[in-house]
DNA sequence: TAACTTTGTCAAGTATATTTTACAAATTTT
DNA sequence: AAAATTTGTAAAATATACTTGACAAAGTTA
């Protein structure tokens, strides 16, 4: 899978580390490395929970628009 | 967790049955017919997945805006 | 340069998403 | 009303998301 720079950069903008996020939305430093390096496939709500921690959206940081398949 | 009517609802608009979007997105019929009933927590790309083959985006199926928590 | 923080990664374990098989209730079609 | 399709649900099995603990590499700050 892609790395998700999306969500690497959102959380850059905010100067936030990995470990911050992980502790805003539950999960593990390591959860959240996995799924900046697109090592995996996480749940629905964890991805709402990075996006409210980010103040962004589903669209905003999971959705690619051009990748038609 | 709560039903997802928004899926429901969009299905329903193409008159497509819980079996064809299975078929469609790969997975069981049971599996999607949970994920409607909010009986679980779907991974992303199943998301992707089923907003591709009902023509919706993230944000139109998995995103509520209201719900601030 | 040395201390400190951040990040990548790995191995082993636990929790849970998804499958398979199956049956009954409900809905739609004939 | 009967036949056919669609949907809800359940139990057992499998795949994989996520945790825990740990270590090294890279980046940042003193």
């Amino acid at each position: 899978m892609a790395k998700n720079l999306k969500l690497k950069s959102a959380r850059a903008a905010l100067d936030m580390s990995q470990e911050e996020l992980a502790k805003k939305t539950g999960v593990t430093r390591q959860t959240i490395s996995a799924v900046e390096n697109g090592d995996y496939n996480p749940t629905i709500n964890l991805c709402v929970s990075i996006c409210r921690a980010l103040g962004k959206t589903l669209n905003d940081l999971f959705w690619n628009e051009e990748e038609l398949k």
